[in-house]
DNA sequence: TTCCCCATGAGACTCATTCTCAACTTGGAG
DNA sequence: CTCCAAGTTGAGAATGAGTCTCATGGGGAA
C-alpha cells in the first residue's frame, strides 16, 4: 500500500535527503487530485492556472522523484508525450487505448500477469516490470 | 508470408504509386540483411560507411513506408530512439529486454495472445494491435 | 529522348524533455 | 532567532529524435 495521504511526501523526500518545498507538494497534489492520465504540460499548465508558480523543469524534476518512489505511475503511449498517475493504491494494471476515441481503460488479470513471469523464466529470466498496451476498438 | 525476396519491394512501391529508386533499395536491404533492432540513426550511418549516398530523411520515409507495408516493424523501447526489424516472416512476437545488457528477445506465446483479446472484449473492444515488452533480468 | 512529377538532400524546424546557472530557500547550527 | 552552507528553483538555452521545406535531381511513360 502507497501514499495515502499527503504527508507520504514528506517522507519519501526525507528518505531520498530532498526538502520539502511547496513546489514539491504543489506537483504531487496536482497529480494526486486527479485521477486521469496526464501529460506533463497538462499538469504545469493546471499548475500555473491555479497561480500556482512553478517551472516546466521542476514539474518534470518533481515527476521524476514521484516516479522513482512509486507514488506516480509514468506510462508512454507512444504518442511523443509521457503520461503520469497516481499510485493511490498499490493496484497494478496496465492499459488499453481506444485508437478511435483515444480513452484509456484500465485493466488487471492475474492470469496474464503469471503468465509473463513464465514466459521470462523459461527463458532463465525474471520480469522486473513490464509495459502492456491494448490499442483496441469498439466492437460495433 | 511476407517478404521472401528484395523483389518483394518493387511490387509494394507499385501498389503505393512510388517510384523505385536506389536509396528505397537500399534502405530496405539494410534493414532485411540484419536480423538486428535497430534504430534509425544507426541504419542510416550503415549505410554511409557503406559509401552509400542517403539522407537521414530519405531513411525515415523509407521506413515509413516498410512500416506502413508490414515489410518492417517498429518498436519503441522506450528509450527515445525506436527500433527496427524486418519482417521476413510473418511471426508475430513480443519483446522481452534484458535491463542489465540491454539484449533484446523475441517471444511469442499463443496463450498470452488469446488471454488479450478475451480482456479486450471483456470491456466491449477488440485489439487492433498491443504492445508488450517485459524488463527482464537474468535468473542468478 | 523528352518532360512531368515524384524523390532526394541539406539543413531548418518541432517539440518534449533535460540542462545550466544565477538567485532564492530551507533547515540545522550556533 | 539569525546565519549560512547546500539544496532548489526559474527562465531560457540546449538536446535529440524525428519531420518538414524547397531547390535540385532523376524515374519512367509515351
Amino acid at each position: 500500500m502507497v501514499a495515502q495521504t499527503p504527508e507520504i511526501l514528506t517522507g519519501i523526500l526525507h528518505k531520498e535527503g530532498l526538502r520539502y518545498t511547496a513546489q514539491r507538494e504543489a506537483v504531487w497534489d496536482e497529480i494526486r487530485q486527479s485521477q486521469e492520465h496526464r501529460d506533463a504540460e497538462d499538469i504545469y499548465l493546471s499548475l500555473r492556472t491555479k497561480g500556482i508558480r512553478v517551472s516546466r523543469a521542476t514539474v518534470y524534476r518533481t515527476i521524476d522523484v514521484l516516479v522513482k518512489n512509486k507514488l506516480v505511475r509514468k506510462m508512454d503511449v507512444g504518442d511523443g508525450r509521457c503520461r503520469y498517475e497516481p499510485r493511490l493504491d498499490d493496484n497494478h494494471h496496465d492499459h488499453m487505448i481506444c485508437t478511435e476515441t483515444g480513452d484509456i481503460i484500465e485493466f488487471f488479470n492475474e492470469e496474464l500477469e503469471l503468465l509473463q513471469e513464465k514466459i521470462a523464466r523459461k527463458h532463465g529470466y525474471t520480469v522486473v516490470r513490464h509495459v502492456h498496451q491494448l490499442f483496441v476498438k469498439p466492437i460495433k
